[in-house]
DNA sequence: TCCAAAACTGAATCGCGAT
DNA sequence: CATCGCGATTCAGTTTTGG
């Protein structure tokens, strides 16, 4: 099998499932003691929102299962002993991904993080199976390790990968949340925030109690940005169960996968802890897309715009009529307001609601403003 | 053939080369018209001291994208950036790789740069080649395009991999004039820097020469950080020649490779402009753009503020509740610190850090001093 | 000539539901 | 599955235009 053949992994088409899937009934909030890959194997086909996962680099941790039976070679020779690492870190990622695939509900989203050592063989291998990559994500930690030998640039940021199920499958995305959370601007690709410290790093013993803590702040963008509330959230890496602690406040389901009981006690005893927020605290902006859509011609009907009223445009270049069925007359043109609105100003498209306008005491006032005044009272 | 033999391609071994490499003669300072693998082939091996590539990135647009004020932009459409599939796309970056490998000397160095659609997949056969990889260096835009239809994260970085010939190869990393270069701290591994605009980017008939053309702040860094004086730098998809104009103004010597007779020639009357570089021109390329301010949303999710705590003016006329996406709440209606702010004094504007205070002690507090307490924690 | 406002631009995998 | 209509959506910076 050649690189045509792994590139043409079998691919889940939207058409190929069923229209209505119903959500089989599974545990949650509950952590699964065991290998990732036959606890996820015990779960039905498309029961999670979101996944996140933070796979091991190190063989060590995931990877004997997968050394290929008696083909063990000489241990001097170093070339055979990275190729026998690189081999088996991509079947155990194409595994493991597999199985996230196939759980994963056709609108869900999956998230991975790693580092330059492990990253491009993940982001491959996604591809490969037919994941749709979304963006990737620079986490650039405020208050990194710096590189004590000063012999490469000091290695201050980790990479996440956003990936949907396919080019064409619909995920979750609070785009207003986001933009909210960044002061008004855009969520950037790149992160700032910093490394798992102080307070929040979990011990025991007095010992770091995982190596690779993911801090809270992480998770918690990421579940505020592709997940809502009451979703299902797995991790199939817990370790110390940074995403069930999240989930939990963020009023967000979970199931954790780990297989070493240190990291479970630990994982357990962090979430008992962890207080959710009140539902108030949970509401997030809503973008205009996400709100109940009025048409124009309801305004007309509930009398907030009454037939023969004059539209205008920002710079008072144009003007319209309102007739009783809601649509425009300018001239002796007709159409919606969207559409004279294109037309007028020789545009593919128009919004309507932003570009006409109502003169309310001398000023121009855009009839979105309308229009919010009818949601607000119409709103339960 | 699986990915076992996929990993296995022939590899090089330190041990395999002699230990003195007399460097070939060739003909430095000049651009190899065609394609880059067939030119990298007549070239004798171990020649090269730096490699840099840009190679197409494959990436997979739909139709045309519409600016929200009407405009269309102007996407990379070239036939240069168009493979048939993800299979397609490995085989021709593993050859040019190899070819790359061959010519590179033992204690040189590769960068490469790409973005998500291609750098998981520049990545993966890198270390399948045998290159080891040093550091991921992430290029943050400090001025990228938005999203316009709010439907992901703003792509707003490019990856920069950085490989040596192997895990035990020597590579030049001058350390200290990184160091200097970033006001005395250890220079990391995301940099930030603006796009190619301005009087930088190369016209032809009033349109741009090249869609993609390298800011040269970025080669410079990379030239400065892995290059000696009188190193010979290659770069296989020479554009418009970014590569060499900052070569021949540090003090390299350069060799491109391009088969677009366009760009060929504006590279080429580019470099034969290029000046050694001014004072003015170094303090651009040195100074980091300043960086992004700490965001309200960002005290949330890092836990200096907690989802549902009340916010209060100075003389606790007014009150607001915190909700999870760094919104506030008063009564019903919601926004971000400042617009809240300027709402309930009536007023144009208003700095929600300086007027919104938290209670601590029974005491007020403004928010300004947790976020003072965020940045001292959290400086770099 | 100068200033302010408007127009333009950048490696982009950029909507969705009804018919 | 293609087509069509509604209507949602942008940041930092440079260059051009208009007064």
């Amino acid at each position: 099998m050649g690189v045509m053949e792994r590139v043409a992994a079998p691919r889940r088409k939207k058409a190929a499932r069923p229209i209505v899937v119903e959500a089989a009934h599974i545990a949650t909030d509950t952590l699964l003691r065991g290998d990732c890959i036959s606890e996820m194997a015990k779960l039905p086909d498309n029961c999670i929102d979101m996944i996140f996962a933070d796979p091991p680099y190190n063989l060590q941790l995931g990877g004997d299962l997968f050394r290929p039976e008696g083909g063990r070679v000489d241990a001097v020779d170093n070339d055979w002993d990275k190729f026998d690492t690189l081999g088996s870190y991509d079947r155990f990622t194409k595994s493991w991904l597999r199985e996230a695939r196939r759980i994963l509900k056709p609108n869900g989203s999956i998230w991975v993080i790693g580092s330059y050592h492990n990253i491009f063989r993940v982001g491959t291998a996604l591809q490969d199976e037919g994941f749709w990559i979304l963006n990737d994500i620079i986490w650039r930690k405020s208050n990194p390790m710096p590189n004590f030998k000063g012999t490469r640039f000091t290695n201050a940021h980790e990479t996440l990968i956003w990936a949907s199920q396919g080019e064409d499958a619909k995920y979750t995305f609070n785009y207003k949340a986001m933009k909210t959370l960044n002061d008004e601007l855009q969520m950037r690709s790149d992160w700032v925030l910093p490394i798992c410290g102080g307070q929040e790093r979990l011990k025991r013993n007095g010992t770091k109690a995982h190596p690779t803590q993911k801090p809270e702040a992480l998770l918690y963008r990421v579940m505020l940005a592709c997940t809502k509330p009451g979703d299902v959230v797995l991790d199939p890496f817990f370790g110390t169960g940074t995403t069930g602690a999240v989930a939990k406040r963020l009023g967000r389901k979970w199931i954790g996968i780990e297989r070493e009981d240190d990291y479970i006690e630990v994982a357990l005893e962090r979430i008992e802890a962890a207080l959710p927020l009140d539902e108030s605290a949970l509401t997030i902006m809503q973008t205009a897309r996400q709100q109940p859509k009025v048409a124009f011609g309801t305004l007309v009907e509930t009398g907030y715009l009454t037939p023969g009223v004059l539209l205008r445009d920002a710079k008072r270049r144009w003007q319209a009529e309102v007739r009783a069925d809601g649509s425009l007359l300018v001239g002796t043109d007709t159409g919606s307001i969207h559409k004279m609105g294109a037309t007028l100003q020789n545009a593919p498209s128009c919004n309507g609601w932003t570009f006409w306008h109502v003169e309310v005491e001398g000023k121009l006032q855009p009839i979105d403003t309308l229009r919010q005044t009818y949601l607000l009272a119409n709103e339960p």
